[in-house]
RNA sequence: CGGGGCGUGGCGCAGUUUGGUAGCGCGGGUGCUUUGGGAGCACUAGGUCGCAGGUUCGAAUCCUGUCGCCCCGACCA
């Protein structure tokens, strides 16, 4: 391809509403265009890229004997209200774009395709002869985000490789989970990305295990922990660590404690002389369900730990058995609303009455208590007393209403591994580009897809699940490798491989040289580009750098003795050789890498 | 959804406080000079100042409404 005839525009411009490097680049570099809000066209170039994606993408999962389907975006209400995600999908904060056609019937726009695949499955895969099957598709989904932002990192549109295997035992899941595993590794890695599979929280997809793939980029909207010796890695999410050790409390009578002032457990350990793991804090939330119920509920950590809201939120569910929808602090403006008296906050324990919600106008009428490990082992501690101002000084879980346990503390840098508590974990930001789970049955069995086994019974098909996030992983690599002048693109999905500059394009020696080169190029099947347009060198020079292509010929000065010049783009490094080695040594480089 | 900010040629911005009919840089076009790291000079095209009302002799500027976009948050009492 000719740079003449490419419609490159570049911006020298920072545009005003890009704030990462990736977004700024890819917009500067005529890569992408915005549309509307988290809306982009992607241009030739980026195409370009998209597509070396997509190959990759598709020579590892078809070796894998995985089948390329494409599944409709547009999907019916009915088909979701059937697997009992249309309420969570569409309404408050639901994702998914809906709409009604002429005949009014509901439609949703596919954020994802469980519903779609397992449909298709339950009717098409009748035996276990038949499994496993896996299926897979590149396919544009559309999430209406909270907040969409940084360009194609979170979009409303965007593109997804999404893959579905349907087995016969757990066994067979596991096997083919294994090899997904296997194969993500590779597409990263021939995608030239740094990336990292953690523990992952599965979120509102529902199932059992469940790793993510992340880019390890500064900008990255996940925080990941990993251990030193590298054996453990997760997303904070999701994380588990040992706590420290809590200080043990003074022997002593129970007894109450005047706190006035002292809402906080900074505050109460600083007045009291306390250290904050002999405290136990008590936060009261509201958790909204999609059955409808909305759930006030009591969490117990010990004091010096964070509250992880994703593992209670799915504690929450295992609970009430119902999805979580929301979860948030319950205000003094809620109570009211409830036509409920104030509660003691900055001094509730752990035994807050349930009379505390007499009479309350839609919310339960009793509180679900969740405490944390942490807090239940403590044998003797300190407490609000419900009573505004009032703690409780040596308490023990005896006397407490039951508690339910779970994991509900937030792991942090510095804690110790659980695997090996001579290791510590450490932080990192990360872009979640890929994800994996074993779904099990909740879709099969909603969904009523089922298959005989070998027995002749009827059973619900186990299935797997697993994305990539092709433009968010497009984006990604600009995000892990660029540098002050522009990108540095990967060569497996660069969009040129190699750009022919020629320096002066009124020299005739120059054009002649440059255009056989590039003819070399193209015929040994090398993507190349060949920079022929009528500007100055400098400006040629300094798109090149931001375009990112890997390799850069100049053909200049030294042309009428055959000379050019080799410059790579990662580590602009150049050197003068004669052409035909010039031509060699690019050609080699491709070919070993690729 | 809560908070903050911004909408002025293709892009980045000034002008708005204090109303007087629009400007700078980049980019585009033409010509001359220049020619290996985003050239110089000259000329030139391009904007109902997001939109709709209102105030006024007069509105980019003041008022009301509305739409769009960006950022932060939706955090532990």
């Amino acid at each position: 391809m000719r740079v003449s005839r490419l419609m490159l525009v570049t911006l020298r411009d920072v545009p005003a509403d890009a704030e990462i490097p990736s977004h700024q680049l890819l917009v500067r570099g005529g890569y992408i265009r915005r549309i509307g809000s988290g809306i982009y066209a992607y241009l030739p170039m980026m195409w370009k890229v998209l597509r070396k994606i997509n190959a990759i993408v598709r020579a590892e999962l078809n070796h894998l004997g995985a089948l390329e389907t494409l599944l409709p975006q547009l999907q019916p209400a009915d088909l979701w209200e059937r697997s009992g995600r249309w309420q969570g999908y569409t309404e408050g904060e639901g994702i998914m774009f809906h709409l009604e056609d002429r005949q009014n019937r509901q439609l949703g726009l596919g954020p994802t395709h469980e519903e779609v695949i397992t449909e298709l499955a339950g009717d098409l895969l009748r035996s276990y002869r038949q499994l496993p099957v896996t299926l897979y598709q590149i396919q544009t989904k559309f999430r209406d985000e909270i907040r969409p932002r940084f360009g194609l990192m979170r979009g409303r549109e965007f593109i997804m490789k999404d893959a579905y295997s349907f087995h016969a035992n757990q066994e067979d899941l596991e096997n083919t989970y294994q090899a997904m595993a296997t194969a993500y590794a590779r597409i990263f890695e021939r995608c030239g990305l740094e990336a990292v599979a953690v523990d992952a929280d599965s979120g509102a997809i529902g199932g059992a295990a469940s790793q993510e793939y992340m880019v390890t980029a500064a900008a990255g909207e996940d925080l990941i922990l990993t251990s030193s010796d590298g054996l453990y890695a997760a997303n904070q999410e999701k994380a588990t660590s040992r706590p420290p050790v809590a200080l043990p409390l003074a022997a002593g009578e129970e007894r109450m404690i005047e706190t006035p002032d002292q809402s906080s457990i900074e505050q109460l350990c600083a007045a009291n002389g306390l250290d904050p793991t002999q405290t136990v804090k008590v936060l009261v939330l509201l958790a909204r369900l999609d059955d409808g119920r909305e759930q006030p509920t009591l969490v117990s950590l010990r004091g010096d730990q964070d509250l992880n809201e994703v593992k209670l939120a799915n504690a929450v569910s295992r609970s009430l058995n119902a999805a979580v929808l929301e979860i948030r602090p319950i205000s003094e403006n809620q109570l009211c609303q409830q036509d409920l008296s104030e509660f003691p906050f900055g001094a509730i324990g752990p035994d807050l009455s349930d009379t505390a919600l007499k009479g309350c106008r839609s919310w339960e009428n009793h509180f679900l208590r969740l405490a944390d490990a942490t807090a239940l082992d403590l044998p003797r501690f300190v407490c609000g007393a419900n009573s505004k101002d009032q703690h409780c000084w040596g308490r023990t879980w005896d006397a407490m209403p039951a508690q339910i346990k779970a994991d509900l503390r937030t792991a942090r840098a510095g804690d110790q591994c659980v695997h090996d508590p001579s290791q510590t974990l450490s932080e990192c930001r990360g872009i979640e580009v890929g994800h994996i789970f074993q779904l099990g049955r909740k879709y099969s069995e909603a969904l009523d897809a089922r298959f005989t086994n070998s027995a002749g019974q009827q059973e619900a098909l186990l299935m797997g699940c697993y994305g990539i996030g092709i433009s968010r992983l497009a984006q990604a690599a600009v995000e892990q490798h660029h540098d002050e002048a522009g990108i540095s693109w990967p060569l497996g999905i660069a969009p040129f491989q190699v750009i022919v500059v020629i320096a002066k394009i009124q020299d005739p020696t120059q054009v002649a040289l440059a255009e056989e080169l590039y003819q070399s190029f193209l015929d040994a099947g090398i993507d190349a580009l060949l920079d022929d347009r009528d500007e100055r060198a400098g400006v040629k020079f300094k798109d090149a750098d931001l375009i990112g292509i890997p390799w850069r010929i100049v053909v200049g000065r030294d042309a009428g003795e055959g000379k050019v010049e080799v410059v790579e783009r990662s580590t602009r490094c150049s050197t003068s050789v004669p052409h035909q080695e010039a031509f060699q040594q690019v050609k080699d480089s491709i070919s070993t890498h690729l």
